[in-house]
DNA sequence: AGCACGCCGACT
DNA sequence: GTCGGCGTGCTC
């Protein structure tokens, strides 16, 4: 037998099928979608197998060195899903695999040197490295010889020494000490010095069943030698359990009900639950106001799969995957919920996973990944907040979650959700032209107006001599509110904006030596870091072009403002959330749950504050630059400021009391501005849409983007010009080939960056065309530090 | 990606 | 003369 393998090798050499022997003893665990480790070359190294065949048209084929799992970790769906992931993407197929998994699942596969004979035959700095050792890693060898490794050469020549490869999983199952009583016919007796074993033991005794050697020690308040005396007394007994990582810390959450349906949801409810009565592979766009009640639908869509015993995976973006959101889910189907999101360490990731794919949940909710759930009876996806984008993910394989989930429902016969009070451009295109289904919620549940936007001229302010970064309007606004015991929010928008360090006498800028970005200045240890490559510096004192010592740091940060709020409102109790402030585990939830307990009267933050913010007693919503986004450029910015302050207007006023939004603007006639005074999301759309039209943009055209780099300037214009040249005379005259350009950002860690924009609207050439561009360039390279990056329908132009 | 093989400069 | 620099090519 034959098992096809995808070896773990990133390079477009290696992106194919290799052959391999399966000897007997493995054939019972090898199936298609297990992991494997492969001879490759003179190395041991990981791979997946893909399929299994009779013969191989290879001659000399290698046996597989040893099947990692016992059970496939990838189902033939999720195989076939990788590999269209990678051509639909264009990357490598291991790639793929990847990142369907989690990180756990990657063993390494690590070199050591193995001593075979008597040390004292080596030479001295060898006897050194092994001092009494018989294996050492080869890393560690070649940290400490460094350029001296080569008289390892001797040694193995002779057979002193050999080379091994170590598997090391680090797919870490999570195991707890537990102790029982070893249960015996009469009482043992303590001797009064005993006085704590004797305390230890009718504890032990005193539980139902074993317990936990911490929670032992925490409530008799014993040491481990008591413990240990108690074991070897053999009065009781010690083993390990397996446990899942708990990353909600088994806090008890009240269970909830359905609620009963508004007739408008009970209206959009009807064609869901059709489709997954009848398995109906479907894409249908919820377009629902904030407050409209999309989540409760959510939870009953999914309801609904559950009791025909199918799987739901719901779609969160990564910045809404709060607690409040996770409880949501657990309080209506409890056990059945698995959670995936980047907060959880490796461990944690790893657990949820293995809960999905051993069936003992049936939901999962989670952001971006969590569409790769290896579920095998998927009933529903549901991708809330679709116009995020965080639904794409920036590194290869770079995928939106959009497409994913519409392939895996078209795989399982399953809707697919995509909710959202403010659609993308593309998906409401899209839901026009009748290719989605249009699901729409125009009335908030609780029958609320939506709160009164008003848009304050900037401009005007500082016209009329105001040159703080509060409106007049808004000073009052905040004034009354405090008077009146409500809350404020105060929204920063951080995006577009830096702290960046300049001197006011020449303008110089601090930036970067190795990236052509500028510092931001970070308080905490008063240093410059680089965005990009991580370098830090310490803050200058003077100038390093002009030697003056007027070099401070600029910008508008959330601290800045918070020390403005405290001088213009100094009774006013503040809480800022920020990447800062949030950045321990669990300080996000506290922070909030603090808000909500009205131990603050004004809440200031950047986007994290944007979502799932329902707290009745905010009444006020303040933007403080509104704009800072629209000036970014992309052609999806205007999208993304108007998306951005409907989501925060949608802050005030979730209860009786009525909500007031104040957005202030230094271009306030824009129109993603401007059409947030009437919520006009329809008018918004027809605007934009003629921008689109006439810029050639997505949804009129596709895009993409082409990043070719080199830590040679000279390599990397001759290159990207002869790609450009390539991609002109491959593809068809319609398609509009834009550079190559240099990168808005010219040089990352020492890399020069062009680009190269492809837009088109049909063009069946496309991907060969890109391939032949990978394989000519990357696999001929002269030049083996030249890197190409392809993205497909990018979201960002960096 | 690694790792080996192989062909040219500065050293014992 | 050799050691070792890294360019080139292969991995079932």
């Amino acid at each position: 037998m034959i098992g096809r393998v995808i070896v773990d090798v990133p390079a477009a050499q290696t992106d194919r099928l290799f052959d391999y022997l399966i000897p007997t003893e493995w054939q019972a665990f090898a199936k298609p979608g297990v992991r494997v480790i492969v001879p490759f070359g003179p190395r041991r190294i990981q791979g997946f197998l893909i399929e299994l065949v009779e013969l191989s048209e290879f001659e000399k084929v290698k046996p597989i060195a040893e099947v990692l799992d016992p059970l496939p970790i990838l189902s033939p769906e999720l195989l076939e899903l990788g590999e269209w992931l990678a051509t639909s993407t264009v990357c490598y197929r291991v790639s793929a695999y990847q990142a369907m998994l989690p990180a756990a699942l990657k063993s390494k596969v690590s070199k050591q040197l193995v001593l075979q004979v008597d040390p004292a035959m080596l030479p001295l700095p060898l006897q050194t490295l092994f001092s009494g050792r018989t294996v050492v890693a080869w890393d560690e060898a070649k940290k400490a010889l460094k350029k001296a490794i080569t008289v390892v050469k001797e040694p193995l020549d002779q057979e002193w020494l050999s080379i091994s490869y170590e598997t090391k999983e680090h797919t870490r199952v999570k195991k707890v000490k537990y102790v029982e009583i070893i249960p015996t016919n009469e009482d043992p007796v303590f001797s009064k010095r005993a006085e704590k074993q004797e305390r230890v033991f009718t504890y032990i005794k005193g539980q139902e069943a074993s317990v936990p050697v911490n929670s032992v020690l925490k409530q008799t308040g014993a040491s481990r030698a008591t413990l240990k005396s108690l074991l070897d007394k053999g009065l009781i007994q010690e083993f390990e359990k397996e446990v899942y990582r708990d990353p909600l810390q088994a806090e008890d959450i009240q269970r909830s009900e359905p609620l009963v349906l508004t007739d408008a949801q009970a209206r959009v409810m009807e064609p869901v639950a059709k489709a997954i009565a009848e398995e109906q592979h479907q894409m249908m766009l919820l377009h629902g106001l904030t407050g409209s009640g999309k989540t409760e639908l959510y939870l009953q869509a999914i309801s609904a799969v559950l009791a025909k015993n199918q799987e739901a995976i719901m779609l969160v973006p990564e910045i809404s995957l709060t607690p409040q959101m996770v409880t949501r889910f657990k309080a209506r189907f409890g056990e059945l919920v698995a959670i995936m999101h980047s907060g959880l360490s490796n461990g944690e990731k790893y657990d949820e996973w293995r809960k999905i794919h051993r069936k003992e949940v049936k939901v999962v909710v989670g952001a971006r990944s969590a569409v790769f759930a290896p579920f095998t009876n998927i009933g529903i996806i549901i991708i809330d907040e679709e116009h995020e984008t965080s639904y794409k993910q920036e590194e290869t394989p770079r995928y939106h979650t959009r497409d994913v989930a519409q392939y895996r429902g078209e795989r399982h016969r399953a809707p697919v959700i995509l909710g959202s009070a403010t659609p993308s451009i593309e998906s409401y295109a899209r839901a026009k032209k009748g290719v989605y289904q249009l699901l729409s919620l125009t009335e908030r549940v609780n029958g609320r107006p939506l709160p009164d936007v008003e848009v304050v001229d900037m401009r005007q302010e500082l016209r009329n001599g105001n040159r703080s970064m509060f409106s007049l309007a808004l000073t009052e606004a905040i004034r009354d509110r405090l008077e009146k015991k409500q809350q404020t929010v105060l929204f920063l928008n951080r995006r577009g904006y830096s702290t960046f360090v300049m001197c006011r006498d020449c303008g110089y800028v601090a930036s970067c030596n190795h990236c052509d970005i500028s510092y931001t200045y970070h308080r905490k240890g008063n240093s410059l870091k680089c965005h990009y490559c991580g370098d830090e510096q310490p803050m200058p004192e003077t100038c390093s072009e002009c030697g003056s010592d007027h070099i401070r740091f600029f910008g508008s940060g959330t601290q800045k403002v918070e020390e403005e709020l405290a001088k213009q409102f100094p009774e006013a109790r503040v809480i800022r959330m920020d990447v800062d402030t949030t950045r321990k585990k669990g300080a996000h939830k506290q922070l909030l749950d603090a808000f909500g307990q009205g131990k603050a009267d004004i809440l200031l933050g950047t986007q994290m504050i944007a979502k799932g913010l329902d707290f009745p007693k905010i009444t006020l919503v303040g933007v403080l630059a509104a704009d800072s986004m629209l000036h970014i450029p992309d052609f999806r910015s205007a999208e993304r400021t108007f998306q951005l302050l409907e989501q925060v207007a949608g802050r005030a006023g979730r209860d009786v009391l009525h909500g007031e939004v104040l957005v202030q603007s230094y271009t306030p006639e824009h129109y993603s501005i401007q059409l947030v005074k009437e919520h006009d999301y329809e008018q918004f759309v027809a605007k934009e849409m003629q921008s689109r039209k006439i810029g050639g943009y997505p949804p009129y055209y596709f895009m993409a983007l082409l990043t070719i780099s080199d830590t040679e300037l000279a390599s990397v214009m001759q290159t990207s010009q002869k790609i450009t040249r390539f991609l002109k005379e491959s593809l068809s005259d319609k398609a509009i080939v834009l550079g190559p350009s240099v990168s808005p950002i010219a040089r990352i860690k020492d890399r020069y960056r062009y680009q190269c924009v492809i837009k088109y609207r049909q063009e069946p050439k496309l991907h060969e065309t890109l391939d032949a561009i990978m394989n000519h360039y990357l696999r001929d390279a002269t030049n083996k530090k030249l890197a190409i990056s392809m993205d497909l329908h990018p979201y960002f132009f960096m």
